[in-house]
DNA sequence: CACCTGATGTCAGTTCCTGACATCAACGTA
DNA sequence: TACGTTGATGTCAGGAACTGACATCAGGTG
């Protein structure tokens, strides 16, 4: 018999996306996640380096940047990975679109939840621009390929969350990056 | 007689800067801070919101954006218009780049005041976006316009900070937008 | 069976940050 | 001149985030 209830990392974030649901990001404070998850507060910091790191803890999307950008084919040009690569971020987002909504409002209620995401987002660009490199794409143009091209993610990304009933995540990706092509050639 | 030294809020920014410098930002904590500029740590809370925001508390950016575009010919379109905000933006940093250097090499050592500058850029293009949406520029490619152009202001700004001698920042800027055309041209 | 490993607990302490209240020079006004 | 107001600062107490040091103890390993 195990000595302790498994996945208690798993246990923790499922209590602090609740509780951040209920009382808000501020009035959460990690001990009661820790209760509420039958663990101690530091066991918690054990698990996540900070109390923000929680809601982004298990965020696969590096490895399937670097899968995506090697799955694209030898004559695509930078920008055209790029667009193929978050196309594919996209297609992925959209099967979670609840869950996702759900992240998104506690985020969106915090300034330094926020904060954490343009580091999340960041770190993307980074990964991206990497993977263009080992393309044998120029320091420059890789980095400007994925800095645009989250760009369009995060803009892509806004219309889909406010919006109604907007179009699938991949079909705002494909617009917003026609009305990049659009405004650049102007 | 002044009841106190004037200028406080600059004393507190002058003694932060040299105590990051010396022993980095996570040795240095907010009562030493205050003390060397002959204050208390109440006060350094009352003049910034946390340790972070003595860094970036004076800057002046949000106005020059508006002057800027306001500024820009009405022919112009919106990607020219954000091309021209940003180059004239280096403009302003170009003059004071050694203390833009310290700054930097301040921000560079520690995560937790990158993920600080990432808020301060997003709320440069967010206020750029808003801007051009006063023109009458429409919302989706304002928010691009916005984003792709502070994209190629970070990628020509960490060329001028790493580069041993590179041309001016203004420079970088008009290079990285023509390189930016090419890509997406493709 | 003895030993080691690794996830968790316990506890004390530092630092960040906030609220409530006190102080007192300068200033305006009667 | 006297007197009340204002505003920047100080003082104090306390909560919450985070860290280091050490203890515990089920389960695997030899």
């Amino acid at each position: 018999m195990a000595r302790w209830e498994p996945n208690a990392r798993g246990r923790l974030e499922e209590a602090a996306l609740d509780l951040f649901g209920e009382r808000g990001f501020e009035q959460t404070t990690v001990a009661a996640i820790a209760e509420r998850a039958g663990l101690t507060e530091r066991t918690f910091f054990r698990h996540f380096s900070d109390k923000r790191e929680v809601l982004f803890g298990s965020e696969p999307m590096s490895s399937a940047i670097a899968e995506s950008v090697a799955a694209a084919p030898e004559s695509a040009s930078p920008f055209e990975v790029t667009a193929a690569t978050i196309a594919d971020l996209a297609e992925a987002l959209e099967g979670r679109r609840e869950r996702a909504l759900r992240r998104r409002a506690v985020i969106a209620a915090n300034p330094e939840l926020q904060e954490r995401e343009l580091v999340k987002l960041a770190h993307m660009a980074a990964g991206l621009a990497a993977a263009l490199r080992e393309r044998g794409v120029p320091d420059l143009a890789a980095a400007l390929a994925a800095e645009t091209g989250l760009a369009v993610f995060r803009v892509a990304f806004e219309q889909w969350v406010n919006g109604p009933d907007t179009p699938g995540l991949p079909a705002l990706i494909r617009s917003g990056i026609d009305e990049l092509r659009n405004i650049t050639a102007e």
